[in-house]
DNA sequence: TAGAATTCCTAGTAGATTTGTATGATTTAA
DNA sequence: TTAAATCATACAAATCTACTAGGAATTCTA
């Protein structure tokens, strides 16, 4: 299964440009200051949300990134899709040496893999960013 | 996250060694055979297995590996824990330079790692060997 | 008792993947 | 016109995975 860093700042970064998101776009240099995550790598990060759907680009001087949508309506499997190639635990595909891969006997796990999958990803399909929000917003006012 | 082949063939093999286990000990040149999973790279996991008493090794000619406790004791979240390092998507750990590390602002996503984790283990917590056995035996019976 | 089959143990390593860096072109506001 | 930003591509260091190699120790069996 994929889920490294790089899922997880994109998801960072999409929580902070919604966070700090109002009339004016936000830019990949704030984020990668506020982060801790390299401008160059942002960047990429950025061009593959873009390309679907889930923010927009601005360019030029006082450019940056704005939300394509509100928070409410992205869900954290959007962004994870958008950045990870999968989210899959399971290698049992065809035409690879591993696995079951249509053997006449399927491999004793290969249930439990598609289970898995569903599992985490009806994680990520019921959290939006907008949760993220909601959730640091209290945080902070319990201080 | 760990979440790679090292723990899908260690639940794999523990699940073949259930199945195929009566009287005598399983050799992992069988489990290699049936799983196609390196020899060698099954001794390695065995040999973690056993350091958690989920297996019992018998040396020598006709030797092998049984279970150490029944399968009906044995959770998932065990062999994980077993062969992998760690089930943890959280990287904000101390000492680290990525990350929230103990910032007075926590990183805005820091709880929703969290709350993977324990989806995650949480899935692994509640299947036990046994569980796959039972569905391996339906599955045969509805052919 | 010799030999075969097995577990047990340690070290190394090729290849893939991740996580970036580097460089520059293009666009736009001021 | 200049600075600040996105956009795009190529490359590279570091890490990790999934093994391989080689042998020692143990135990059954012929």
């Amino acid at each position: 299964m994929k889920l490294t860093t790089k899922g997880r700042y994109a998801v960072m970064a999409m929580a902070d440009l919604a966070y700090h998101s109002n009339e004016k776009p936000v830019s990949l240099t704030e984020i990668s200051l506020r982060q801790n995550i390299s401008l160059s790598y942002l960047e990429q990060l950025f061009i593959k949300l873009k390309s679907k759907k889930l923010v927009k680009g601005l360019r030029g001087s006082r450019g940056g990134y704005t939300l394509e949508k509100p928070a409410s309506e992205i869900k954290l499997s959007n962004i994870f899709y958008a950045v990870e190639e999968e989210v899959r635990t399971l290698n049992c595909k065809k035409d690879s040496k591993r696995g079951c891969n249509n053997k006449s006997v399927k491999c004793i796990t290969h249930n439990l893999w598609d289970r898995l999958d569903n599992h985490i990803n009806g994680f990520f399909e019921n959290v939006k960013l907008e949760d993220l929000l909601k959730e640091n917003y209290e945080q902070q006012r319990n201080k």
